[in-house]
Order: C-alpha cells, then structure tokens, then sequence
DNA sequence: TTATGATGCCTTGCCTGTCTAGGCATTAAC
DNA sequence: GTTAATGCCTAGACAGGCAAGGCATCATAA
C-alpha cells in the first residue's frame, strides 16, 4: 500500500487536534476530516491514534466532551477546546515554531 | 533543572546526526556538539539519546565508523556518512518539508 | 434481500525512539 | 587530589503513534 501521506511525528498530534477543534466542536471522525481537508490530504490521523489522543487530552482538562445529535440523526460525541485547551495550543505551536526553526538553522549550514 | 530547551520529536533525530555529518565525518561527542552550535543552542541532543540513534543509524548502513586518534591524542569513534545515508538525509529533508508544509496549512486555517 | 461503503464509536497490543540515570576512562585545569 | 570536560556505552522506563480488530447505523447499489 502506497504511503504517501507523511507520518506523524510524535507530538504534533495533540497541536493538530486542538487547532481543529479551535475552529469549532466537532466529534471525532469529524476531526480527521477537518485535519486531512485543511492539510490539503497531506495528513491522515488513524483513529486508533485519534480516539487515544482524544481521551488523553480530554483527562488534561484541555477539552470536554458531551454527547449531540449530529445532523445526519445519528448520536455522536462532540468535543469542545477549553479555555485551558486554547492556551496549550498557543503553547504547542510556540514550541513547534521553535523546533522548526532550530531544524532549519542546522539545516542551512554549510 | 530548567527545560528551556525543546525536546526532540520522534524522528527528527536520524535528520539532525545525518546533516551534522553531511559536513564532514565527527565522533558522537562532537556530533552533540554541532548540532547544538548549528542550532543556537536550541537543540541539545542528549547521549542516551544519540548512542543508540547512531547504532541503529549504523546498522542500516547510513554511516560507517572507524576509531582513530582525535586531535588531542585521545581516540575516538569517528562516523561517516555514506552515499547511501547522504540519500537517506535527503529522503528525510523532504519529509520534514512535507509535515512543515501540511501543519502549516492546517494551521493558517481560520 | 443482501452486501458494501461511509460514518461513527472504541480497545488491545506492538513497536519505535527518546530520555533519565547510571557506569567507566582520559585529560586538563585548579 | 579533585573537578569539569571530553569521550564511550548501557539499562530501564515511558510515551505515543499505528495496525488491527470489534461493533453499530445508514444509504446506496446489486
């Protein structure tokens, strides 16, 4: 099977969550949709990645969760960012932004 | 102990020992060492870390080792890389390239 | 009717890879 | 003589992503 959609790497995961969940509740099979959509297909998270990901974040206070009726009549459960949670994303992406750009120093040495 | 450097991600590790070797062959106390110049002291690659990395690194057949006598009379384990490893850093640049690009795009979303 | 695919939830167990925390030797500096 | 820096290494803990499964509902197609 062809793999050419980019692994994650350990720890963007839980960036990529929030940031999806920043733009609104959502349940999660809907967050792997918003996240491959928004990454142009680029990034595929695996359920079995997402659904422990979602429990984790969820014990850290960083989302609740409560169950809705979904627009196709069908129950889902939804996900909310908390204010916590928005403030470990702005953490997450500074972090990020840090480790980029000490990659790309290293990289453009000579 | 103060944690103001970031931790590495999963995989980014192999790119960092590659590159640092890509500017010449250097033991793994000296590999710490460049990548920690190169980047600013941002990233800091710890032992217990880099050991284990160049081992496995080895044994795919991205570097070969030799001992020999490092310039203050001490010896040393000096690591090369080798064409195929120069293939592998490139193979791994353009992955890292990938995941900036995707997570950058999800994360310019509104 | 049935069966397939998409949507929705979840769990278990494996595996990789990083980190903490050690151990040991040599050399230079104090 | 002792400390810090340089050099090598290992063992064990642990996190977290992934593969692979299970289960249910609903729409569509054969």
């Amino acid at each position: 099977m062809a793999k050419d959609k980019a692994d994650l790497l350990q720890g963007t995961l839980d960036m990529l969550i929030l940031k999806a969940l920043s733009l609104g509740e959502l349940h999660g099979y809907g967050i792997i949709q918003r996240i491959r959509q928004l990454s142009d297909e680029m990034l595929n998270v695996e359920q079995g990645s997402l659904y422990p990901a979602l429990y984790r974040i969820e014990q850290k206070g960083w989302v609740t969760s409560k169950w809705s009726v979904h627009d196709t009549g069908r129950d889902a459960k939804f996900y909310k960012l908390t204010r916590f949670g928005r403030k470990q994303l702005e953490d997450q992406e500074a972090s990020w932004d840090r480790l980029v750009l000490a990659v790309a120093k290293v990289r453009q040495a000579t």
